[in-house]
DNA sequence: CTTGACTCCGTAGTATGCTACAGCCCTTAT
DNA sequence: ATAAGGGCTGTAGCATACTACGGAGTCAAG
């Protein structure tokens, strides 16, 4: 069975040394075993574990959803429908971000296009609008 | 001439007066006059700024290009062009949020749409997508 | 056996944008 | 006159997610 150090188990799943120990401080990840001069020793599964976080991440889940992600992954209460709904609910979280740009977007574009990148700053339609 | 205190200005900004205070701090706001006994005293202008701020917090700049345009606004040597791009510049920005959410939301449909909400957890096809 | 890379710990700093608090002074209404 | 409700300052805290640093001990290669 596979066993690393801090900084192997780092390095395999591309994060910094620092933010591991950061995780084992917030408790994402374990307190590991420790050699005898007190070295953090992991195992193929704490690489798993650092990697499903690092998923999950990407995913746009918080390291406090990941966190309930990680319980739920070992709670025998949780179901199948229970990881959907986290699922779910972030698509929701996502969609509603999108929608938000969007319109951000939107207002932008209008302030841009009624700017014809002439005249005097003085009358510029950006500073006008922005100013209202 | 109109004039307010930190309360006045904050509460027709809809503002908390220790943001106002706080942007004073960051020069996102200028130090007002003071009465004799130390009271900051501001004027509509301010108010204005303090609403320029507001809205151009809402189309997503930060505190720190809030601070360019303000800069802009009063620099002479910034043309109109010069806005119409800066506007342009966090049209892109936006819109490059808005692809890499969509990516997002599109992963995590596949990963619910996975799950039939049923069968036992261990093979949930969630954990196991997120533990690759 | 030495040297350099790695690890340890705790604390503090970064970035963003506020928010809260303590202990005091000032203003205004009753 | 007094009490409530502002306002003042400086510092610290919150939330998120790290990143850096100092001063030490440890391990492995040559």
């Amino acid at each position: 069975m596979k066993q690393f150090t801090v900084g192997k188990l780092s390095s395999e799943a591309e994060i910094n040394v620092e933010t591991v120990r950061y995780y084992e401080s917030i408790g994402l990840m374990p307190k590991p075993k420790r050699t005898e001069s007190g070295y953090r020793v992991y195992s193929e599964a704490d690489l798993g574990r650092l990697k499903f976080v690092k998923k999950s991440q990407r995913l746009g889940f918080t390291l406090k959803e990941i966190k309930e992600l990680l319980f739920m992954r070992i709670d025998e209460e949780t179901t199948c429908r229970d990881l959907k709904e986290m699922a779910e609910q972030k698509i929701k979280e996502v969609d509603s971000k999108i929608r938000e740009l969007k319109k951000i977007k939107k207002a932008l574009e209008i302030l841009a296009s009624q700017c014809h990148s002439s005249g005097p700053k003085s009358e510029c339609p950006i500073l006008e609008n922005l100013e209202k």
